[in-house]
Parts: C-alpha cells; structure tokens; sequence
DNA sequence: AATTAGCACTTTTTATTGACAAGTGCTAAA
DNA sequence: TTTAGCACTTGTCAATAAAAAGTGCTAATT
C-alpha cells in the first residue's frame, strides 16, 4: 500500500508526463510538495522498486511504468468534465434527431477524435449477434445480380455474384424462401441453415439449384463478421511518440487494418468503461485503448478511443462516459 | 533533341536511382560506357542544363529531375514484361469464374500492391455516370428504416433514417413510385427530380410527405460520389523517402483520406496508361501516380498505382497494361 | 573537335572532444 | 524522518577534424 505522499508523487509524475513527454526530476516535485528533492528522490526510489515507475536511463528522471499507469488510472485518477465548448459541438450533433444512430455515432467520434487527437473505433457487435432480418437480390444484367443482406439491427452488406442460366423467377422464388424461413436467423448460421433448409426446397424446382445455392452460401460465409469504422487514422501520427518511430507507426497502422486484431477490443463482456494499457492493448507498448460498450434499443456495439500510452486518461474516459449516456438514451 | 550516349546516361541514372536512392557519380558510370569519368561528367551537365538531371548539393552526384523522369518515361523505358511467378498469382484470381468483376480486381490488385509495395486504388464510375437501379426500403423497427440505393453498375449505398407516424403503406408507395418513374436517372440528378416529380405526387397521399420526401432527399443527397477503395494504404511507409520523413507521410496519408483528391487521378479521359510524376500527381511532390481506365460491359472504372516518384515505372506500367487486358476480356 | 588526366574545391558524413545540464544515489548531519 | 551535500552518470550540444565522394575546370592528348 502506498503512502498519502507516494500516491501524490506517482500522480504529479504521471500528469506532468502526460502533458509533456520529459522524465520528470526530483526538483519540480520538490517545490510542489515542499519538501527536500532528497525526500523526493527517496521516495521514487521506494516507487520504482514497486515497480510503478521507471528512469530512461541512470541519471534520467522517472517515467510512469505500465504498472504505474495501471495504477494511476485504478486509484488515482479523478474523472474530468468536459469543458463547455467541447460539450456544446458535441451536443449539437446528438441533438440532432434527424440522424439515425450510426451516423450520430460516426459524426461525434469524429469530434472526439479533432478534439484530442487520438484515433476512434466503432465496432458494430459481432455477426453471432446479428440476425438476419431481409435479403433482397437486384440484378444488373443478364448474368450478374447484388445481393444485399440487412440485418436486425440496421447493418447492411452486399455483394455482387454472377448466375448462369437462372431465371429471374427461379432467383425471386429462393430469394422469398430464405426471406420466410430464414429471416431472425443469426449470420453466422444461416450458411448452415441454407444446406439444411433451403438446399432441399430449391433442389426440385430450379434447375441450376447448385450453382445457385453456392453461390448464396458464399455471399454469407463471405459476410464479414464486423461493421468496423475507424476515424482519424492518421491521428497515431500527431503523437511524439510515434511521430519519430516510422517501426512503431507501421505496426500500429498494420493492426488497425488487420480486422481481427480489433476484435480484441470487443474480448471481455463488460459493460463499463475499460482500460487497456500499453501490453494489454494487444496493440503495441505504447498504446492504450479505452473501450466501452453501447446499447440503445436494438442497436448495440463498442465505442473505442485508441491513443498512446501517455494518453489523457482522466480526459477521455469523462468523453466516453458523457458518448455513452448519450447514446444510449 | 539528346545524343545517343546522353539517352543512355539518363536511362543508367534514373534505373541505378531507382534501384537505390543514391546519387549517381561519374565514376560508375564511366565503367559501365567504357569512357572516363570526365565525359561522362561533361555530360552530365548537358543533362543538368536540360533540367534533366538535378544534384542534391554542389559535389554531389546527380539525381533524376522531374522532367528527367518524365523523359525517362516517355522516350527511354522498355516495358518489363512480368515475371512467370507474379504473373502465375494473379493468373489464378482472372481464372475464377465465381468471382464478380470488382472481388477479382480487388483481389488482384491486393497482390500486386504486395508485389510492388505501392498502394493501389481502385475508382468506380463517377455520380453521373452511374444510373439509379432500384432502391429498396427495409423497415428496423417503428421508427427506423434502411434505404438502398442499387446503381445500373452493381454499386451499392445503403442509409439509416428515421420517421415518425409515417405508415409502412406510404412508404411502399414511395419506394415503387420512385422505382418507376426515377429508375434509369444519373444518381446526380434524382435528387432534382425527387423534387419535381414525387414530391408533387405524394403530397396527395401521404400524410407527412415533407418528412418522407427530406428523408430521400437527403439519402441523395449523402450519396458519396465515388466508390473507392484503397488497397495497401501503409505500404507508402516502406518506402525510403518517406519513411523518414513524417510530414510527407501525414500529407499523403491525409490525400489519401480526403476522396476529393483521388478524383484528380480520374481528370482527364484518356484510355491509355498515363503516368503523373511528383507534382503532376497532385498529392505529393516524391509521389507518382500510375492508371488507367477500364471498361468491362458496363462496368466501367479506374485502376491506379500510387508510389514514390522513384517508382518502378517499367515494372509497374506493365503490370497495369496486364491488369486492364485481363479485366476488360 | 572530342576525350581524358589531373587537381583544386565543396559538401556530407563520421568520429572525437569537451563543456554543461540534469538528475541520481548515498552518506552523514540535523 | 528529513535534508544538505557531493561524487558520479548520462545525455545534449557545439566545435573540430579527418575522410569520402564527387564536381568543375584547365590543360594535355588523341
């Protein structure tokens, strides 16, 4: 267990860090605490055997370690308002009732990402969750047609798919099919459900049924499992850290188009607000990831800011709080 | 007009360049022409007085200019035909008859950035070329609903809206009235015949016609003039010039994003490669811009390679010939 | 008239040095 | 328990020097 100074030192040196990424000396903190820099050096001493801070090198001042961070945002850290103006664009956009979710999602995380500078994720929840609610098939000409699938919760995907020697009817009558007894089906397993219930039925009456039938099991094998949207991609780029690091730049950018690295975000079923620093981001060292889930009526996903290690914690966790009361009302 | 012997001192530096982002000396060169260091030195400022060639500080070797690339381009380069091996990969994404036209050329496309390690892009047809197919509507839930928009060429749009006290009858009408009378219109324009030629219709028969008729508009209205996909966006980060050098990656990067800028690469109309070097590209003074049109029925689009202007213009140029002859057949 | 050898001159790159600043750890005194 | 004091480390910055790469020009050569 720390002391009450201990506790005030690991704070002053995470903040500071944050605001400006320089090791911090005992000196600072010795005129803000009013005590000796000795005291202060003894104490840090005492912090970094917890393991809580580190030095960049011998003679360097301390730096907040993982565990340190963990720590500061477990214990220390006291939440932030959102400051008038940054509250009032926002509002300007949930307030706005002629968007539908998605967009006022999409359009406030955009701020969000403007006004701090780090990257933001929505994640559509996962296709197990989804269920199909309608397919419709549009052709094009003779041979090729889009299939368009709308789920239960608004989601839409679509694909384009060539047919030889299928009659307009023999696709409008399968189309029917899966819309009666399949709709309300999770996507994941309507694939399965196709071999098992529509397979048989078209096989009588189309003659083609083969090509036809794999040609709509792809369409839904294909159906990516995510509605992923990443705004301010390039946000990573603003940041010290990586901004002098094109290894670390790449790695990052690479995970983030790397679809299922995201999902990880989407790991753990909890509700609240959560946490991911540095290692745990599954990212990189010197990234965190705070995430928290949504659920407005039948809508529900994970909002996510992506940002470095040395990220305003006190600051974004406030804004995903304030996005998720908003949502979800 | 250039000498033989100065054609060949071009082509030796912007292939030796190209290979290796390393000013050319005399002193390679002359081993290479079986001529001393010194013709080939007066040459070279020949070249350079031409603005062909350019040196990066006094007693520095030279290094292509743009018009030396330009000229390179244009008099100098033998097209590559390309390797058994690539050309095998892609080989096996033309053979699949399954695939609809845009997969196998997102697919190939994706190989070819691999390959290459420049970013690749594909561009649809603009607004106005594409023609409104059909739009469908599929109620979520009481209030919310999903519209699409199918364009003559396969290309999908899909919005959430929302509407109040608006029946699933008024709706209907709407959707088939739209249908028949406004399929076939560029999408550019349905929004002005929205105006003219259903708002007057339904303000007879439906309740709130002003709710629905805002809701279509806008659907028109957001509808996102290209369709464009960008396949390897952080390969640019493989790349020497840029990979030292933030700034220029935040530039292109931000190109990239912003899809205003992509349309410069559809300009002008012509039906051959053309090739933009450095600030013809519009993006970036290092970045070139390899493309060309395709057409496959009435699927019509661009392809393009975006690379470092220190592009492997031969390679590249033949890679993109064979793209276009095995889409468009 | 074209080519080449030779050399002075530039610029970049790399290493070395020294001085200074920032900060620590430890010891001994308060 | 706290603090003053000091030796010691490390990083940063500027200055200097030497080496490497390459040029332009002149004068001699083919």
């Amino acid at each position: 267990m720390l002391t009450e100074r201990q506790n005030k030192i690991l704070k002053l040196i995470v903040e500071r860090y944050i605001k400006e990424p320089i090791p911090v000396g005992s000196k600072v903190l010795s005129k803000i605490l009013k005590c000796s820099s000795a005291t202060v050096r003894n104490e840090m001493a005492s912090l970094e055997d917890m393991g809580l801070l580190e030095k960049t090198h011998t003679s360097s001042g301390r730096v907040p370690s993982e565990a340190g961070y963990r720590y500061y945002v477990d214990n220390l850290m006291e939440l932030k308002k959102m400051n008038a103006e940054d509250m009032f664009k926002l509002q300007i956009v949930f307030k706005n009732q002629q968007l539908a979710l998605s967009d006022t999602i999409n359009q406030s995380l955009q701020i969000i990402s403007d006004m701090t500078n780090y990257t933001t994720v929505v994640l559509g929840g996962s296709s197990h969750e989804n269920l199909l609610k309608q397919i419709e098939v549009v052709p094009i000409d003779e041979e090729s047609m889009v299939v368009l699938i709308v789920t239960d919760k608004g989601h839409v995907e679509h694909k384009s798919i060539k047919l030889k020697d299928v009659s307009t009817d023999e696709i409008k009558k399968t189309v029917s099919l899966i819309n009666n007894l399949i709709a309300g089906t999770p996507i994941d397993e309507v694939s399965s459900k196709l071999e098992f219930e529509i397979k048989p039925i078209i096989g009588n009456y189309v003659k083609q049924h083969e090509q036809l039938y794999n040609a709509f099991y792809h369409v839904f094998n294909d159906y990516s499992s995510h509605d992923v949207n990443i705004v301010g991609r390039t946000k990573m780029l603003e940041q010290p850290e990586f901004s002098n690091n094109v290894e670390k730049i790449k790695n990052v950018f690479n995970k983030l188009e790397n679809k299922e690295l995201l999902n990880s975000i989407e790991q753990d079923d909890d509700n609240n607000i959560k946490v991911y620093i540095g290692e745990e981001s599954k990212i990189d060292d010197d990234v965190t990831v705070i995430k928290t889930k949504f659920k407005n009526g039948n809508e529900e996903g994970t909002i996510a800011i992506i940002g470095p290690k040395r990220m305003e914690y006190d600051r974004v966790v406030g804004m995903l709080e304030y996005m998720k009361e908003n949502i979800e009302r």
